[in-house]
DNA sequence: ATCCTGCGCGCG
DNA sequence: AAAGCGCGCGCAGGAT
């Protein structure tokens, strides 16, 4: 197999070296190289298919969404001039959906003509050169240098980690999850047939609602059946439907609830995505606006809790899982530098310090409330306790109400570390346009507000949730690169592939969440290791700011299990 | 036959 | 106890 690195990529040896250096501050060659490339995606799965794993890298791609858009490179060239190659460049699947792995490797033949017969969407050696060269002109330039240095060290950091997890996937037991299954659902029925715990639940229905032809999985029909009883339902939402009184309504609440564990992780998601004790789901390293991660495939990131137990180490390895505490009201002590609530959370459970600092009287209270601080609740329990929030920490209330009224007028707000939220679009400003003219109904104006309130939720929950992101990914980074340090291990080898067989690995992350599989006597140095990463993260973000970022650790050999220990 | 949209629910 | 933020996915049913 050939592998090509040295074109597009741009090789920190070669004429860029002082440029790549220049990125990471340190020109001391202590460091591993960084390699700059205009995308992790298109490259890295074939180096890690070649069993080379690179330790630090400059994603062009990733870089160029940050810096367009950040308010902090206002003005630079990089952000002034028209759209050009880099913003029309598409998200680069790590694999085809239905190849096997043996087949992403063509992206990395050499081919009749010499060159790399890859993919020409990819931009050549020098336009990586030019657009390296503007990122870091525009990086010097900006208002906060050191934190965008940061923000993309880390969004690279992440690809590398992202591209790395889809490469060993996730320890997956199919007889495991056969046997929840089959538990829940009853046995495996042919295709195409309703399972038979389900069918005897539609029957069920049927029988109350007096409607034999009624089919279940229609929601429009279920709805007018449940009028036609009298209900006075206006959606077939289970939180709706949960206050209704009738023998009809709790087995169409088992009925939905099974119909969704069978549709979405039945049988057939389980052949579809499980392959040699794997899922191997794929990240999309900032996917979502706020620069959270994505996934593509299989539902990644919304595997429902049951089936955490058919998440199964290796035979003599283990599941260390790693959740952040409160990382999100944690995060925004940092952002807003409030001491009082980075007090709060200091050695304990931040909710609890809120009741021992007598804040709020419960731990719920105390939960709710910052929740609807963060998303812009206005109503029930959460809107009750508000008030007395705002005067106990009155720095972080203030910093997420200002960022509410900057998004409720067009306005943008940025991260920790510099990621813009983007402005509303055009519908937006037409709907409130048409409020302000003479004669706007009650209806535009109506709307018009709603909508204004809508995007200041969306703006202040951006830079809680994106400044969050930005501390996850500097975790994972130093989980990532201290989990290397401890190199080869002695004992049984996992299943994982190849450069990771024998070393403890990231498997699996969920926004504030790290699942690494490692040998079983290793348990504990990963734990301590997991948990320094995390301390790390915070003074990354905030160096020299006394806010904890505790984690819950637990190791075992199924997910759910360790989620207990 | 195929694409698109809204709904509902899984996750944080 | 509740409906405020961000997603992906499967399905049904309408649009094309």
């Amino acid at each position: 197999m050939h592998v090509v690195v040295a074109e597009p990529a741009v090789s920190p040896d070669g004429a860029d070296a002082a440029a790549v250096v220049g990125l990471t501050g340190d020109p001391a060659a202590t460091e591993p190289p960084r390699w700059t490339w205009a995308d992790t995606n298109l490259w890295y799965p074939g180096l890690l298919a070649a069993g080379a794993r690179v330790a630090r890298a400059h994603d062009l791609r990733l870089a160029h969404r940050v810096l367009r858009t950040s308010a902090w490179t206002t003005g630079t060239a990089l952000a002034t001039r028209g759209a050009g190659p880099w913003d029309a460049l598409p998200t680069l699947p790590v694999t085809g959906r239905d190849t096997g792995p043996s087949d992403q490797h063509a992206l990395f033949e050499i081919g009749p003509d010499g060159t790399a017969g890859a993919d020409d969407r990819s931009p050549d050696a020098p336009a990586c050169r030019a657009a390296l060269r503007d990122q870091l002109a525009a990086v010097a330039a900006s208002t906060r240098p050191g934190r965008l240095r940061l923000l993309l060290a880390a969004e690279a950091a992440g690809a590398l980690a992202a591209v790395e997890m889809h490469h060993v996937g996730v320890p997956w037991d199919a007889v495991v999850h056969d046997a929840v299954l089959t538990e829940s659902l009853g046995a495996r029925p042919p295709a195409g047939t309703a399972p038979p715990r389900m069918a005897a639940l539609a029957d069920d229905v049927r029988t109350a609602l007096d409607a034999p032809n009624l089919h279940l999985d229609s929601m429009p029909d279920v709805l007018r059946a449940l009028r036609r009883t009298g209900l006075p339902v206006t959606s077939t939402r289970s939180w709706e439907l949960r206050e209704v009184d009738h023998p009809a309504i709790d087995p169409l609440l088992a009925y939905k609830k099974l119909s969704r564990l069978h549709s979405a992780n039945g049988w057939s998601w389980l052949e579809q995505w499980v392959h040699g004790h794997r899922f191997r789901p794929e990240y999309v390293v900032s996917g979502v606006v706020t620069g959270r991660w994505g996934s593509s495939g299989g539902g990644a990131l919304q595997l429902p809790r049951r089936l955490r137990t058919a998440v199964r180490a290796d035979p003599g390895w283990v599941l260390v899982v790693a959740d952040a505490a409160q990382l999100e009201p944690r995060v925004l002590a940092g952002l807003a530098r409030d001491e009082r609530m980075a007090a709060a959370g200091h050695g304990q459970d931040l909710y609890q310090g809120m009741v021992d600092a007598h804040v709020v009287d419960s731990r719920a209270h105390g939960k709710v409330g910052m929740l609807g601080a963060m998303y812009g609740g206005t109503t029930g329990a959460s809107a009750a306790v508000l008030p007395r929030l705002a005067k106990a920490f009155p720095a972080s209330l203030a910093l997420v109400e200002a960022a509410a009224r900057t998004g409720e007028v067009g306005g943008v707000v940025t991260t920790h570390l510099g990621r813009t939220s983007p402005r509303p679009g055009a519908a937006w400003h037409d709907t409130q346009a048409l409020a302000q003219t003479e004669d706007a109904g009650v209806d535009d104006e109506s709307r018009a507000r709603a909508q204004t309130r809508a995007w200041g939720r969306f703006t202040r929950n951006f830079v809680v949730q994106g400044t969050a992101a930005e501390w996850a990914l500097c975790w994972i980074a130093g989980v990532r690169r201290d989990l290397w340090a401890l190199g080869e291990q002695p004992g049984p080898a996992s299943r994982a592939p190849e450069p990771f067989a024998r070393r403890p690995h990231l498997a699996y992350f969920l926004h504030d969440e790290l699942v690494v599989h490692c040998p079983a006597a290793l348990a504990d140095d990963v734990a301590r290791l997991v948990q320094d990463a995390a301390a790390g993260a915070g003074q990354l973000l905030f160096p020299g700011f006394p806010v904890d970022f505790p984690l819950s650790v637990g190791a075992a050999t199924s997910y759910a299990d360790a989620k207990d220990a």
